[in-house]
DNA sequence: GAAAATTAGGAAAACGGTTGCCGGAAAAGT
DNA sequence: ACTTTTCCGGCAACCGTTTTCCTAATTTTC
């Protein structure tokens, strides 16, 4: 495989097609007003010597780099990577290219990825995380426009989308109560953890709005299958009476269905089971594939993008957006046949 | 909070510190001849106007952008991923920044964005993707040095780094004899997908070189936990007699071991298991906790971004580098005590 | 105290494109 | 045949930085 020597210059395809600089940017651009003929001979020489124009010195007149940078703030994680995905395509679009970077939960590190992305005059910055909470603005004063995605900003003046999770865990809950299950348990990642508090509150909330109890007080734990294992250990010795769980991840809940088959109890028949996250390898790894309450992050991503694209162009949306979840509803929640 | 109009011209830091715009620059690059105190005062000046050079601006002098260019032909995923971390770690500490496009198998698309990173003068190009088959050059004659990681090139005389996947499952192999099992069954993806192929055909030669026959022929499957379970039906039913599985992922090690549990087999007493790709999640959530080859996929995401650079600076190493995989071991695979 | 050697900082030319303005030639009108 | 209009396309300024001269002021040297 060759390799150019350098990349051809518009005074090339000038040169090329026998017209001053100027012609040539105006034949590739569609601007002015000139002859078919000679347009087409420019467009022939550009094709010629692959010319692509210098995005970097045309954007030094039009002030636009059609660049967005986006910032995990956590690490680029299972999180992420939907809401990055759904960015990109949004922007992808409108012709925008993404400048990605990994903050790695360094403070030291995210302050000089801001610098870098203002150095390179990015038209906007998305900022993402791998957990929901609210974090103090990347930065104040920031010449472009900023849009937090799945995390949000301290700062109510400034634009967050972040998934109702609050709204999912209810519909979830409902759709327990539904298929009619009345002694529903919790179990969910760690209490400090603001999504675990969040869900658990709505929860708890949606079935005292039914006048019910919960099967048992909320078990805070860890987002992990094991402790999801751990928790029905405590529910069956506490000889806890409950015909559904309701878990704060995919994860938990899949340790919670490994443990109950291993006890004897059957889903969805004894215990109907739904999830959070609706990660697709856990909700079908599952026996029986979970019920899940899905974030819909890729439209996170995307609604964002959206957003920091109307900032740029002139129309801010300020304040805290919250995008419904949905319920996915599958074998570990289906009502059994009579 | 507040936004400021405009980012601030060297031309503004120069008027504030009363000096030329050339002396400002070479204040703030530490270039020419210059008092003390107008440096101070020149730096001063720039921090008051929080001042970052327009790095598009600046390339255009020095012909090198600080930016590398990252397609993945398939979709970003949870393989890309770690590359992708891998590449931004290597590149983040010589200061370059990563422009991410995702192709989305869609030649068109990958087309349209090799464009774009030549238009914005990219130092370099990484290609990345889900898969590690070999793939045709995504440009011929590009006039800047591409290295495709994890997947390969089609043409010998690219760069590309690459996991050593049959040395992987070799290891793999080997560590099942080390624990004293002899009746080694495979079950793996699907055979149109290379990485099967590869594992399948390096397991059987390490069986063979010790001429020994695989318990079962290969089983060719899909990547799934609900194969791994069906496969074990399939070998339980044709009544092999095996003491141990290598599986070509883990997510059908995963549910190997499910059923097995599930049919009153032991792992790792009974029938010792190994998986591959050292998914995190995966290994941890089995029960036991599961050994699997890891291919060290973010250290193949900073070997190809050296390898960039190294190519960037006029030193290409051309051809397939194969990275060696690492076994992890855990209890499926661990010795049952006497 | 004059000549030479430094030193500090300014002016201007790149870098690669875009765009407003203007002039020459051809076409149209009188 | 001469003016007016229209159509093409060139010229040059500008975008923000860097860098190469170059000059003026200072300091050193004899």
């Amino acid at each position: 495989m060759g390799k150019l020597e350098r990349h051809a210059t518009i005074a090339d395809v000038a040169a090329l097609a026998g017209v001053s600089v100027g012609t040539a940017s105006k034949a590739l651009n569609g601007r002015g007003s000139l002859r078919e003929e000679t347009r087409m001979r420019v467009r022939e020489a550009a094709r010629q010597l692959s010319f692509e124009a210098n995005a970097g010195a045309r954007s030094l007149h039009s002030g636009r780099t059609y660049t967005v940078g986006m910032i995990t703030t956590d690490t680029i994680g299972r999180f992420s990577i939907p809401v990055l995905i759904g960015a990109e395509d949004a922007l992808g679009a409108g012709e925008m290219s993404v400048f990605l970077c990994d903050g790695r939960d360094d403070p030291i590190r995210e302050q000089y990825y801001v610098k870098t992305l203002l150095s390179r005059r990015v038209d906007g910055i998305i900022v993402t995380g791998r957990r929901t909470e609210a974090r103090a603005p990347i930065a104040a004063d920031l010449p472009v426009p900023v849009v937090y995605a799945f995390i949000s900003s301290t700062d109510p003046a400034d634009c967050s989308v972040v998934p109702d999770e609050a709204g999912g865990a209810r519909k979830a809950v409902e759709h327990l109560l539904a298929v009619g299950r009345i002694r529903i348990a919790h179990v969910t990642g760690p209490e400090h953890h603001n999504s675990a508090r969040v869900r658990a509150a709505a929860a708890m909330e949606r079935l005292a709005e039914d006048g019910l109890e919960p099967a048992a007080p909320a078990l805070f734990g860890a987002w992990s299958e094991a402790w999801g294992r751990q928790a029905v250990g405590i529910l069956l010795a506490g000889r806890t009476d409950f015909d559904a769980v309701f878990c704060g991840s995919d994860q938990i809940a899949r340790g919670v269905c490994d443990a109950l088959r291993a006890a004897g109890r059957r889903v969805p028949q004894d215990v109907a089971l739904v999830g959070f996250d609706n990660w697709d390898v856990m909700v079908e790894g599952c026996q029986p594939p979970l019920t899940s309450v899905d974030m819909n992050l890729e439209g996170l991503g995307r609604s964002a993008a959206e957003m920091l694209l109307a900032a740029i162009n002139g129309s801010p949306a300020p304040g805290r957006h919250a995008l419904p979840c949905h319920l996915v509803v599958r074998e570990s929640s289906a009502v059994p046949l009579p």
